[in-house]
DNA sequence: TGTAATATTTACCAGACGGTAAAAAAATGC
DNA sequence: GCATTTTTTTACCGTCTGGTAAATATTACA
């Protein structure tokens, strides 16, 4: 068999395994920050400490590499939004959502350039998950909806509000260094994450009326 | 001389005009969906109607028109933020300068997508810009600051207030794709960006609170 | 209309790229 | 310890890419 991955369910030796974590971390690394046109099978190989042909022994091509980081992101990216509780408190379950958001920006930011990098690209390889998420979003919209007809939140269109909630807090990491460079040496700490979180818990709630 | 541009004042021929235009439009369309190292030369010139080496002859290198289009870049995409008023009301000079930054995204989808793949990839050739950008950004903080303690504004994060216009405007843009498949074809109409300036209005007036 | 300057084409090149074949080396299981 | 499987290396290949040299065609202007 030409590849340990293609083999259908026999087990991975402890070799594979770890290979197939460390290039795909690589890959993960590389694709988002240089897209995947611009991003190289050597570059993967050598921050896997690999050559490219042995590389290509686990996966067989760079295509194959990113589908598998997709598949992987696309579910781990629509958590958050799936987690909203239809029986919640409206106004606290908006704020737990840009919250799950904003950490998941704080702590999985590659995946996010990642994401960004593809679909500011055209999406090419991520139409059907596109479909998905617009499932989705579909119901969540619905679920705000009944929220604001029950008057428990004000009104507003729900898929905007839903994209504004992505734009926000996707942007600190899609943004980083243009993030950092404004706030400067000083408040580009760790603590961003929170100066981000308690803005706009406020400006969610109350907007910016004094 | 090898190049008409690096002529230094010689005044450009009609042909010359025209073609840097053409080129440069094309170079903006095919940057801007694949990014710097995911496009190349012969893209270009084939949507400029062009060879490859008629195109240099105007150009010295690809690195060339890619700089050339972001110093033309960074100029317009400051131009919201210069133009907020000190002395204006503030909750509507917010408001006002989130619609100029809609309106961008609306009108300009292209550079804004350049930017963004720009940035994040790292912004290996937007430093310089970066540095201006800072400094403009600081100067408008402490007007926003000053609203604040005037009492015109709920208090907040000036940096962060500014972060969430760019971010939920170009959104627009950056992720228009996206954008589209989650509305569907019925509501991904021109009306899109009347509907999201209405939403990040009553958003960032009155918040979410019903 | 003739001529100098400008514009375009043709034919390339050197290096990078994704990927393959096959042999050598290392690990595994008996 | 030996045979089999798995892993890694070496040596490639065809294609694409950014860019160049030089010849040819076109334009502008006196």
């Amino acid at each position: 068999m030409s590849n340990p991955r293609s083999a259908k369910t026999k087990k991975r030796t402890r070799i594979q395994q770890e290979n197939e974590l460390k290039i795909l971390n690589s890959a993960l690394e590389v694709f988002s920050q240089h897209g995947f046109r611009g991003s190289t099978v050597d570059q993967i190989a050598e921050m896997s400490d690999m050559s490219k042909p042995n590389l290509l022994y686990y996966f067989n091509s760079k295509e194959a590499i990113i589908r598998i980081l997709i598949d992987q992101l696309l579910d781990k990216w629509l958590d958050p939004l799936r987690k909203i509780n239809p029986d919640g408190e409206p106004l606290s379950e908006i704020q737990s959502y840009m919250r799950r958001k904003l950490e998941m920006s704080r702590d999985f930011p590659r995946e996010s350039r990642l994401f960004a990098n593809e679909i500011l690209q055209g999406a090419p390889r991520v139409q059907d998950e596109l479909r998905d998420l617009k499932k989705l979003v579909d119901e969540k919209a619905q679920v705000i909806t009944s929220w604001i007809r029950a008057g428990k939140l004000a009104k507003c269109d729900p898929y905007h509000l839903i994209f504004s909630i992505w734009a926000t807090t996707q942007h600190y990491a899609d943004f980083d260094v243009q993030v950092k460079a404004v706030l400067g040496p000083k408040l580009s700490g760790p603590g961003r994450f929170e100066d981000a979180a308690r803005f706009l818990d406020h400006l969610y709630i109350n907007g910016l009326k004094p």
